[in-house]
DNA sequence: AAAACCGATTGCATTTTGCAATTAGTTTAA
DNA sequence: TTAAACTAATTGCAAAATGCAATCGGTTTT
């Protein structure tokens, strides 16, 4: 898809404008995941092909990087980048609009409150704890 | 598609992960626009069936309502619901993210700037004016 | 009565997604 | 040391979503 405007949302929609993309994002900001199989066994059950496209995408765009373990040869860390820990807002948003609006769980309500009512800080702290994991 | 998850990211996904949905809630919410006219002559051209088939998406799932103007019986005016109101964080969101790391003009950038720095009480007197738009 | 405008719908080609099987290389365990 | 298990993918194919242009029936304007 060429760009269709210079909109800031119409330029945010173009490239995580779809259903799977932000849920690799969620896995790592929120669930800790890392690597190619950790995003496969997530609970919605991206396929591998979907999951290989979107790897590349994002690391494309310049929201993630791949590193491989040293120890490891042919596993392969995948870390946000500061465009990609930028993110989080956008998710968290998403999170309380649901938690409002959608059918979530008790514990999932929480959690989402719990990022909404840590405001600036807990993302300031997020956002240097992900930092610290990119220079490593 | 069925629900994947009850994870609040993946269901807000499931209802507007996609190119275009957003960008109506952005019309409506940023550049006062409330027809089918005004929505197809938007920027990103979207064609009338992908538009036909997201607002009734959208009412189907209560984020927007159908009123028609008693004056002209052909004329629908599209009025978002609290539900839909709601989406302007993350909207906002998005919006923060492309004008750090996007290819944004300084106009876009500026107006941005301003929803951001207007912080929760800007989006309060939003809200308020759209919830007002609501009831009438 | 004709033209213009309204919110759509239709048909069809292209693109994207979903799904299962498979691959080539790497690490672990027997 | 060799077989099994694990790694990040790729392939082939069916199904669904999207993009595009033409068209529709009703309504308002001229």
């Amino acid at each position: 898809m060429g760009r269709r405007s210079t909109c800031p949302i119409n330029q945010g929609l173009e490239l995580f404008g779809d259903k799977w993309t932000l849920l690799i994002i969620r896995d790592i900001l929120f669930n800790r995941k890392s690597t190619y199989r950790d995003f496969l066994q997530s609970e919605e059950k991206i396929a591998s092909n979907i999951l290989s496209d979107r790897l590349s995408m994002l690391e494309r765009e310049g929201i993630l990087i791949k590193k491989s373990d040293a120890a490891h040869k042919q596993k392969i860390i995948y870390t946000l980048t500061e465009k990609g820990i930028d993110l989080l807002p956008v998710l968290i948003e998403v999170g309380v609009w649901s938690a409002k609006h959608g059918i979530v769980n008790a514990h999932d309500k929480l959690h989402v409150k719990e990022l909404k009512a840590g405001g600036e800080n807990l993302k300031k702290q997020i956002r240097k704890e992900f930092l610290s994991k990119l220079k490593a």
